[in-house]
RNA sequence: GCGGGAGUAGCUCAGUUGGUAGAGCGUCAGCCUUCCAAGCUGAAUGUCGCCGGUUCGAGCCCGGUCUCCCGCUCCA
């Protein structure tokens, strides 16, 4: 089966068995935004969970954060959001390249360099020792008129941008004459403003409303409190403060299911180092993620680490855990050192100290960062695809099934009589009155047995138990595990001890301070 | 945003040169009482993605639009 092939099963079975919808489905959809159903929410819920005990619950120096979605505008100045989230872009007609305006001006500009760079070279072979090259450069005319002219385009850009004035933008690569690098061409379109954030209002009146920002990272919600949580919580350095919530990015382009949307969930946890430890902390976190990956037992191969070449304007290091979707490997989780860049900010634009006095350094510091942060959509997408599979069974037969980690499964045990009547639904709904307290369950008893099964391994339920006649007799039920579909004759009162050991978490995740 | 492909029942899809929509699976009710789907009877479900045009008549032809998939482009 193709690539292509498996991630369309992926998409149709999330649609058809009840994990994710189109957003406002009947109204066609809405592009690159999706809903949860009634599998959905749980499997989701239950990642979250996983994710929140690990970081939180078994790490005593770790707490949690619940930010609002809306902050201060501020904040994404200290944060760089507004500065880099802004692009101003071009698309050339003939080659249907899209260009960063900017990024084309500049360009244009370093060529002119280049050509002082030419001109020096010469005039250095040409003169020999007696060069000199700052006489030179402020006196040779062709040099000087390419500073001269460099520095005019530069200065009218910045103005340009600055104003938002964006056919001065497009006027200015049409009067350079700046050609597509790919077709050669002039045919550029008007440079169009791409803000890669959410903008809304604050207040009813249009008058007196306050821009406002979605925020585009839940990051920075952690960042401002930082000193809050600090000084409440009496946290010593090194500690961190995990918190999971929607952010928005105005995606030019959103595709690949929920894999990249518009409105989406982060997991991130910020941890508060003393500078110049920020190196062995990356270390650390890269292997404890990476472990907590792999306790759900979807295979090593499926992950590896990528180090980012470029890095962001925040971090010192930084690399991203990808996984192997059905559409190749990709970005699931970022590690990232980013140093003291956002609190830093955050001190120059609020004129506040966000500092920590160290006793054992006996002095006061801005903390340095290490960050992990990982989608739960694209968490959830990596767990369904990587588990639905089409099994051929032994007698010719296939089935489908959704082979997920069962301490994930939305439904952990169904609960069936075998047949409907002789009183074996009363003693499997009393099963389920039992187990329900501290399971998820389910409970069918339309069809047969074994179609029964098959609907439970679609769902990835990893339990089944079956009710049969002889549970009459001696209070014994079949237990029938989803992957290998064996059955075990079990006494019904050994059930929540047998679950417990399956499914407890503290079975699937070890130890993940280290 | 550009190019390519697609959109008909919950799912997978048929639907002839234009004549008012079908199948299989699934769902629901009942029968049967069976430990690994596809036994029997009956039933429900569609503005044929949406809007407009051509036509006596459009699922089919034309234009626009929305959504999805693939490839570019973008992704601090």
């Amino acid at each position: 089966m193709s690539k292509t092939d498996q991630f369309k099963k992926v998409i149709a079975h999330a649609k058809e068995y009840g994990f994710v919808f189109p957003s406002s489905d009947i109204y066609d959809g809405l592009s690159a935004v999706y809903d949860y159903g009634q599998q959905g929410v749980l499997l989701k819920n239950n990642i979250r969970n996983y994710w929140w005990k690990s970081m939180v619950q078994l790490n005593e120096n770790i707490v949690g954060l619940d930010a609002a979605i809306f902050m201060h505008p501020t904040t994404w100045k200290a944060s760089g959001h507004v500065d880099a989230f802004n692009d101003p872009l071009i698309d050339n007609k003939d080659s249907k390249k899209r260009y960063r305006a900017d990024v084309l001006i500049e360009d244009y500009i370093a060529k002119l360099e280049g050509k002082i760079e030419k001109e020096v070279t010469k005039a250095a072979k040409r003169f020999g020792d007696s060069f000199d090259r700052e006489q030179f450069v402020s006196t040779n005319p062709r040099v000087v008129g390419y500073q001269e002219k460099a520095s005019a385009i530069s200065a009218r850009m910045a103005k340009s941008l600055e104003a938002e004035d964006l056919a001065d933008v497009k006027a200015l690569i049409e009067e350079l004459e700046i050609v597509c690098p790919f077709s050669g061409s002039k045919n550029w379109t008007d440079v169009k403003q791409f803000n890669l954030m959410f903008g809304t209002k604050l207040g009813a009146s249009a008058d007196h409303a306050t821009d406002l920002y979605l925020r585009p990272e839940t990051a920075q919600g952690i960042f401002v409190n930082f000193l809050n949580v600090q000084k409440s919580g009496r946290m010593k350095i090194p500690f961190g403060i995990a918190q999971t919530g929607k952010a928005f990015r105005n995606e030019i382009v959103a595709r690949q299911f929920i894999f990249r949307m518009r409105e989406f969930e982060q997991m991130e946890m910020q941890f508060f180092i003393p500078p110049g430890t920020q190196k062995e902390w990356y270390d650390h976190w890269k292997k404890t993620r990476l472990n907590w990956h792999l306790s759900l037992g979807m295979g090593e191969e499926n992950y590896r680490f990528h180090n980012h070449e470029k890095l962001a304007h925040y971090a010192d290091a930084a690399c991203d855990i990808e996984f192997k979707f059905p559409f190749g490997f990709k970005e699931l989780e970022g590690i990232h050192s980013r140093t003291d860049f956002d609190l830093g900010s955050h001190e120059k634009y609020a004129g506040k100290k966000l500092q920590y006095f160290d006793p054992e350094r006996n002095e006061s510091y801005t903390p340095y960062v290490l960050e992990t942060s990982i989608g739960l959509d694209r968490m959830f997408l990596a767990v369904l695809s990587h588990s639905l599979q089409e099994e051929e069974l032994e007698d010719g037969n296939s089935r489908t099934v959704l082979r997920l980690p069962a301490v994930l499964a939305p439904t952990q045990v169904a609960i069936l009589p075998l047949v409907k009547k002789d009183g074996l639904p009363d003693i499997a709904r009393d099963l389920v009155a039992d187990l329900k307290w501290d399971y998820s369950t389910a409970y069918d008893e339309k069809d047969a047995v074994g179609r029964r099964y098959r609907r439970q391994d679609a769902l990835g339920t990893p339990y089944c138990v079956t009710v049969d006649h002889q549970t009459l007799e001696d209070q014994t039920v079949t237990l029938r595990e989803r992957d290998s579909m064996e059955q075990i004759r079990v006494a019904t009162k050994e059930l929540p001890q047998l679950l417990d050991a399956k499914l407890n978490l503290k079975n699937w995740l070890t130890n993940p301070k280290d």
